[in-house]
DNA sequence: GTAATAGTGTCTATTAGACATTATCCC
DNA sequence: GGGATAATGTCTAATAGACACTATTAC
């Protein structure tokens, strides 16, 4: 019974994950997620979170959440074990720190690790796209884009999170009606206003997150002409 | 490393579950969901299928799939052992067959199942829950509703079971609309239709669920007035 | 002033939801 | 015929999506 856990972050307008190295074993040469094994006295949060802080150097992930149980044998050359696949979501991935087994810890794009060329440990290239299919979708059913974002951050910074990991721009005047109006209430005004870029521009609002931020449907991902679905 | 089947089903216009009960071991009074140890030469999917048919005698339910993990130190007083919950759905539950550790199999409405009086051996009774949380939500963007009916089904029935599951009327003609207009595409008619009850009406349609039904998003749950909304 | 970004207003096509009407069976 | 169930038609309010316009900054 071990945990993996998949780190996402957004690093330069790419959804990335981080990846770590561990020395011996088979795969020393592969690049694989953080993990490790489920001690008997913790719940399966609890060994997420520690192999978080372990391996990654993570102690307060904005978002973690359990995705799925992975037991096909043969999934691992060495023991036949099962396991139980974390998303965690983070703002900073700026120096990871490995620690504990790992030897070694990058920020990859979602992208690259999942080229044909790459090759991931065990089956985490499959965990991995997994992960991202449901980050998509529960964008669309939840504020989950909020913990790619700081505590307080700008429509616009927000707006990016989903044209991101979507892959697809979003119209800005409509984006803020989603957001504000309706039931979905999911964010909120704090009154205040963040200095704009070096580039001018009007002040952009600053919002944060509500408690309920976690139901409703705020933004819909528009399906149109040749919109080639890239499944759920 | 076990697991634990919800195996659902619709008697008698209730969302209904299967519980069986064991002979000796800890909670020999109480009911408990189908489950055992995996192997280690099966996919966790097998695990379930082979629980499925050794302790309640079915073969192919209409629809497997994997729900989440528990974890939780103490939650079998035994072992300390994670178990991973899979949800099944089958049409026919008449006679259920218990084998293997079984020694009794019932099939119960989940409302009944849940309420407070009632006890369930393990954390089974949160895994109920949260499976049956899950169906509701699933329904909405899936065709899970069609693993619930027979091969062939009238709208009627279908929209039964959307109506049992969400404890909410759905208007027909809407119902009829969100189904065969739009992009989900669903279900499609067989050209057939079924003879009318004893009661007499127009004989309905017969439709048959399109191999995509797992894509798009059929029905809307409504939100209205006082609607107390149970959470997702 | 221009360029850039944020936010508002407005129009149109689509859709949800309500409800009336028609169709086809039983008795 | 009357009663029951299925299917279709129609209207209204709400919403998605497109896009023009105003507001506030840097230069």
């Amino acid at each position: 019974m071990t945990v993996d856990v998949v780190i996402l972050t957004i690093t330069d307008e790419q959804l990335s994950v981080l990846l770590i190295r561990r020395g011996g074993a088979p795969y020393q040469n592969h690049w694989a997620l953080p993990g490790g094994f489920k001690h008997p006295d913790e719940t399966l949060d609890q060994a997420a979170r520690r192999e978080l802080r372990e391996e990654a150097g993570i102690d307060a992930p904005a978002h973690l959440a359990q995705l799925q149980a992975y037991g096909d044998p043969g999934r691992d050359q060495r023991t036949n074990v099962v396991s139980i696949a974390y998303l965690a979501v983070v703002r900073d991935l700026a120096a990871p720190a490995p620690g504990g087994d790992a030897t070694e810890a990058k920020v990859f794009p979602v992208s690259q690790s999942l080229a044909a060329r790459v090759r991931l440990a065990f089956d985490h290239k499959r965990i991995l796209k997994d992960a991202v299919d449901r980050v998509g979708a529960e964008l669309e059913h939840s504020g989950l884009a909020t913990a790619f974002v700081g505590p307080t951050f700008t429509l616009s910074e927000l707006r990016s999170v989903y044209e991101t990991v979507w892959g697809t721009p979003l119209d800005a005047a409509n984006f803020r009606r989603s957001l504000i109006s309706s039931d979905a209430r999911f964010v909120e005004s704090t009154g205040q206003t963040a200095p704009p870029g070096p580039e001018g521009g009007r002040p952009p609002e600053l919002f944060r997150s509500t408690p309920q931020w976690n139901t409703g449907s705020p933004v819909k991902r528009s399906r149109k002409k040749g919109d080639d679905d890239p499944g759920r």
